[in-house]
DNA sequence: ATGGTTGGTAGCCAA
């Protein structure tokens, strides 16, 4: 089994993009953060037709929205509410594969400019989103049930996940209070970093690229927000990633993240 | 130190 995260930025805008993805990568299970749409106005025939016949998805008009899109017959969809906020920021499910896996889309909120909870209430709504998952987690699930929690967490937790450790650790995705936190919740049920199992920690990899560069490739100012995690019953089926840089120039409109791979074997 | 871009939507807000 072929997994696939992004951060599309737009499903609407993007689906050609998204097309392409599916044609060039094949993966069996697409999971999209920041879809920006209502469920009414996302584009399910035009997936429909490629194969992608079974779809969860939970929208909003402008902000957020994650869905799972697949090849494979889902189970029932879930939709979680966290911060007591209804958000569109995720959506489970489960696969028919393996042991039977239950799959978690999550978009953490990126926590605004300001890394001050008593100065900036975006970064609050961030830190009180990881407290609530280091609670519910634990309390709501076993180590030993396999699962994958996929998504957008906002978060660069190691050092060479970003361009410069020293430079990031007053911006936020790079704070220690936030890397400790999501540090915290990685240990609740041992959630196994499936995209390091293959990529050593040593070695600097990035998911994200900002807009706000002239030449995102040569300044390469990148950060590791996009994550794939896996409970240690799946670890050994862990059979590779790939995180997909080129996407970040694909014309005409790229997303500011790239897709994230993983493949599975049972 | 500062500003830089993009998307959704029609105001700026969010990233």
């Amino acid at each position: 089994m072929r997994l696939c995260t992004w951060n599309i930025n737009s499903v609407r805008l993007r689906l050609p993009l998204l097309l392409r993805l599916l044609d060039e990568h094949a993966p069996d299970v697409v999971c999209l953060q920041e879809t920006k749409t209502v469920d009414d106005t996302f584009p399910l025939r035009e997936l429909a037709e490629r194969g992608y016949r079974f779809a969860h998805i939970h929208g909003m008009k402008s902000y957020n929205g994650v869905a799972i899109l697949s090849r494979l017959e889902l189970g029932a969809r879930e939709v979680r509410h966290w911060c007591g906020r209804e958000d569109c920021r995720h959506i489970a499910t489960t696969l028919p594969v393996g042991p039977g896996i239950e799959l978690h889309n999550l978009y953490i909120p990126a926590g605004g400019d300001v890394p001050d909870p008593a100065v900036n209430e975006k970064f609050a709504h961030k830190l009180q989103f990881l407290d609530e998952m280091i609670r519910w987690w634990p309390e709501q699930r076993s180590p030993d049930r396999p699962m994958i929690l996929v998504g957008d967490l906002n978060i660069a937790p190691l050092e060479t996940d970003v361009w410069s450790h020293r430079q990031l650790l007053d911006v936020v995705s790079h704070t220690p209070v936030e890397v400790e936190k999501l540090t915290q919740v990685q240990r609740t049920l041992g959630w196994v970093d499936a995209v390091r199992r293959f990529v050593p920690e040593t070695e600097k990899l990035y998911t994200w690229w900002s807009y706000r560069s002239a030449d995102w490739a040569a300044s390469d100012r990148g950060r590791r927000l996009d994550h794939v995690w896996v409970t240690p019953p799946l670890a050994p089926a862990l059979a590779g990633t790939t995180v997909l840089r080129e996407a970040r120039g694909w014309e005409p409109k790229p997303s500011d993240h790239v897709p994230v791979l993983v493949d599975f074997r049972f």
